[in-house]
DNA sequence: CAAAGCTGTCACCGGGCGGCGACATTCTGC
DNA sequence: GCAGAATGTCGCCGCCCGGTGACAGCTTTG
């Protein structure tokens, strides 16, 4: 009753636009939903990552998201299970024709990719960044489900390879992890780390040749 | 605590309670304000630090941290100005009396000190996750000064020890410094790194151990 | 004394947020 | 054909945010 419909005398003219009908389609909506998520993760950051921004951008009623995933809650759960699969997508499973002989081998090169993968994902440096700033349970998910990830492929990838002895090869492990990630995410942020400017690719070449010294130093 | 909110009973009868008005000091109200910004930063993160935020917490209108810092803009840059003397305040500026012979030994001793300096400072913490997570005028002045601290640090402590020669060592020590920052960021959202817990001294002294090894595969 | 300035407080504005109920339209099963 | 479910849309709510103008009380200055 508040607005009789049909007072509005729709645009009668030529202006006329076709109002654009969203299909009805749940699963290409869920799709959409999923992907405006992520894409608004990657672009913008955890900042103003909302259901009214995600609905904004994937073009739909907010509504759906709370229909389709149970709210935001939800739906950052699938996001953290697509990345699951991330570094199977990211990371080439076979080690490019390499003879990995040791352990050092494998980790340099481990770090180099690793390096490289991150540098290309702008959605995990978020979620990166998002974990060392928050503790909701949202990024407990998240990062758990990375940290498996990671873990597994760490693991795959070390095949029949045994780890040098009176060396505690997680705690160094994660220390590499630790820098190759503070040092993308610094990058991604201001462009440098530590007064190291990681902007061109000669930057990043040094770092990595940095990075390959301090591997090489720990594991020979 | 510091106003209770009982101010807004109406002057109404006999029970009227002295307003415990706020003295009139602008040099302590800026103190407080100062203080709460700080306070409230390393207890609650960026996240939700703002404006309303901070008066709250420093019991008086916001309309005081518009005139007295210009905003927030201001205020961060008045906890950046402090920043500048972060090292020098948690640091000990001497090396404890022991000879440092090599540039090893010194970068060692300079990586567990930043270490240990990290994990006791909440305030600098949420700094660095800041740094990381937005990319905006306030955070590039924060961070700024932070690395140009963080840089004479260094510097003063080096002395006239000469770095090894055919080593980036600018690049090496942004990646060990990353390391370093990462490491206790993630310990601090979520208690561990990379499948590393990080919670116990046990859990520490591991770590430790670890980036001792790190340092002393690369400086020798 | 009164005027002028400083300090602190309050109320209000527009806007965005998360969340929800109600409705419109289309599809499905009987 | 019809009822009910599924899908999509709309408008509203209460809340908190940043920002600003107006005002009240104290202090200094003349």
């Amino acid at each position: 009753m508040l607005n009789d419909p049909m007072v509005l005398a729709p645009v009668s003219d030529a202006t006329r636009v076709e109002p654009e009908k969203r299909i009805r389609d749940r699963g290409a909506t869920e799709k959409a939903i999923l992907n405006a998520a992520k894409a608004l993760l990657a672009e913008e950051g955890f900042q103003n990552f909302g259901i009214n921004a995600v609905a904004r951008r994937a073009g739909c009623d907010k509504q759906l998201i709370y229909r389709y995933y149970g709210g935001l809650n939800g739906l950052v759960e699938a996001i953290g299970a697509d990345l699951g699969n991330w570094v199977k997508d990211r990371i080439p499973e076979d080690t490019g024709g390499m003879f990995l002989l040791t352990y050092g081998d494998l980790m340099e090169r481990l770090s180099l990719l690793f390096l490289e993968a991150l540098r290309e994902d702008p959605l995990v440096r978020r979620i990166v960044a998002w974990e060392v700033s928050e503790n909701t349970e949202q990024v407990r998910r998240l990062s758990e489900a990375r940290s498996k990830a990671l873990a597994n492929w760490l693991d795959r990838m070390r095949g029949s390879l045994t780890p040098p002895k009176g060396l505690d090869v997680v705690a160094v492990n994660a220390i590499l992890i630790a820098a190759i990630q503070h040092l993308v995410l610094s990058a991604s942020a201001g462009g440098q780390c530590a007064g190291l400017a990681l902007k061109t690719s000669k930057d990043w070449e040094k770092a990595a040749t940095a990075l390959k010294r301090i591997v090489r130093g720990v594991y020979g």
